[in-house]
DNA sequence: CGCGTATAGTTGAAGGCTAAAGTAATTTGG
DNA sequence: CCAAATTACTTTAGCCTTCAACTATACGCG
């Protein structure tokens, strides 16, 4: 229910607004991301909870906040960095909070505002699992494709990115206070 | 956590097995494409939530089935063709069913087998919202991409997805009976 | 100032997903 | 031809996510 439906319900000519179906080769293309967007995201995780004890996502959030400045961010700007819903995130952090991984702190400047810390022994869980996940991302993903591969495919998944997520280019890195 | 370490953390030479990180192309590709994985599937959700009170893999399953020879597969294959658990079907199937867009039926061949047929009222409830769902699958991501993108995309995608998922182009047709 | 609105975040309930275990029928291998 | 293993599917329980409601602070502006 996606490419174009047989000829014969194609006829009427006074029908208005026909619906714009997928071209085949459109129709194989997006077969496949969904493919992906279903599968990927398990593959990893079977990964990382056996190794790390880890969601995919909750993986995805230690990284992002080791890579910012003193290795906090405020809940929000954490938010957009992981494409979650606040809400999502702030489940989340409070189970890595429970484990110890992340810290909440008061912000000083704005008292609306929580920022989350990764604290050491949360940072050294990461590091001590972070080369087996890349390495099964690479195994997945990477060993399969070719550099010039890596640049359409980075293309046109920015493009699409761009579009369901306006605000996620201009996502600022620092935390409050 | 994915691009390679500071140069300090590098120097031992004796270290073995040094993880393959990502380079910066890999990098800026893997984070788009987990964007999108994140992402995607809640902006096509909410419009299909909204206008059809289906969840984006519901769709799914009635779009497999209703391209399905006599709109029929067993349990089995639908579970391949939809990029699910068995489990996951299962329970999707249920709900289906109670909504009566999905109806259950033994198999006569294999008494260990069931197969899912689409209702007319499933198949009908369909086709009413494929042209909305479809024009949002446009805007969200053919809108932006040029037909060599489409290409090139395709190619790509496909050569992961047959990594993470090695038994989906062996997907059969038919349902049993 | 003070009112309305926007921003930041948390919480609780409802529902969906996963993993593991359970049932039942069929195939395989001795 | 029978026991063991495999296949097909369902179910239960627990976790995770979403949605809506709620609190609290900050901003805008007449």
């Amino acid at each position: 229910m996606l490419g174009s439906p047989p000829a014969e319900r194609i006829g009427a000519v006074s029908e208005m607004k026909q619906p714009r179906w997928l071209t085949p080769n459109e129709r194989e293309m997006w077969m496949r991301l969904v493919g992906i967007t279903f599968l990927l995201p398990g593959v990893l995780e079977t990964q990382l909870k056996r190794d790390a004890g880890l969601t995919f996502f909750e993986y995805h959030v230690l990284a992002m906040l080791s890579e910012a400045d003193e290795r906090t961010r405020s809940m929000s700007d954490l938010a957009r960095w992981s494409n979650s819903s606040l809400s999502r995130l702030s489940h989340v952090v409070t189970r890595l909070e429970k484990q110890g991984w992340v810290r909440r702190e008061a912000c000083p400047d704005d008292r609306r505002a929580t920022n989350a810390v990764l604290t050491e022994e949360g940072f050294a869980h990461l590091e001590a699992h972070a080369p087996g996940h890349v390495d099964e991302v690479r195994r997945q993903v990477f060993d399969v494709l070719d550099q010039d591969q890596v640049r359409a495919m980075s293309e046109g998944l920015g493009s699409v990115l761009a579009q369901i997520d306006p605000g996620s280019s201009a996502a600022p890195n620092g935390h409050c206070g």
